[in-house]
DNA sequence: CTATCTGCAAAGATTTTGCAGCGTA
DNA sequence: TACGCTGCAAAATCTTTGCAGATAG
């Protein structure tokens, strides 16, 4: 949190409310909260912070680094804290929803030999892994083999 | 694009002009189109095919494997034919937008350690790559540094 | 024939923008 | 004090839905 405010100061951004509360927010929860979450999420303390700001500050702290925004194949934009060394993809149940979280990552293995073929300069990836949670798999119909 | 027709039928789903028109388009087209890009270069040859049938049509699509969505971090969902054998992923330029492929995936790799450690079971994945594409990265300024 | 599918239009959801006033540095 | 930031409300996107008529099988 003090690494943050700094490196906002640093890079020439205000520390203001709303930049501050959001960043508590997202510091404490858990789980990956979309624009509405986090703003249902401060509201009681901030009611004054409205959806435009919490969508300008999110792309701020996105912008430098703070938070990861998630894209999920259900449209909607979500965001997580992008803690220091915490390197870590998603597991998306496509029964329920439920998303976890996974540390095996081995993408560095061709990270190399991507930049050599396509000549791009890598800065950052995702890695969304999709199917169907112990629960869902326990529980419920499989959804995902319906009509077949 | 006959086992498309086949796969249809099999699963239930009728073949009629609009999804016949999407898959073709599909098939023709380069690049990764969203929703708007489909509708439009499908609307000189089928003008009244509507957006709605155009998002309806995705969806069903996605649902039987005949096409992949691509989850992006501009959230808008794009869309491309699920060829078979064909294990791709997308490297996205910052700067300008581009949209390259690469084939290098050692997923499976970790893929059944996560199984083991999530008990989830795993459909399909996607790995999305950013950074800067070897043109904006020759001429012009590199946004993501900026204001540091 | 009949259940599925489509077109249209309207609604819903999500995200962006303009502008005047506020507040950090 | 000055510029960046915010709040509000309105607009712009993007996506979904209801319903009546069309159509594949």
């Amino acid at each position: 949190m003090q690494e943050a405010r700094e490196l906002l100061r640093r890079k020439g951004y205000r520390l203001t409310g709303p930049r501050l509360a959001i960043l508590g927010y997202l510091a404490e929860v858990k789980g990956h909260p979309n624009a509405q979450g986090i703003y249902a999420g401060i509201h009681s303390e901030y009611p004054e912070i409205g959806m435009a700001t919490v969508y300008r500050t999110v792309d701020l702290l996105a912008k430098v680094g703070l938070l990861r925004i998630l894209a999920l194949k259900n449209n909607q934009a979500r965001y997580e804290l992008n803690r220091f060394g915490d390197h870590h993809h998603h597991l998306v149940c496509k029964t329920c929803g439920k998303i976890a979280e996974f540390d095996s990552c081995n993408f560095q293995l061709i990270s190399v030999e991507i930049e050599e073929v396509t000549r791009f300069r890598i800065d950052e990836h995702t890695l969304e892994v999709y199917g169907c949670c112990p629960g869902c798999l326990a529980g419920s119909r499989d959804y995902s083999t319906e009509k077949i």
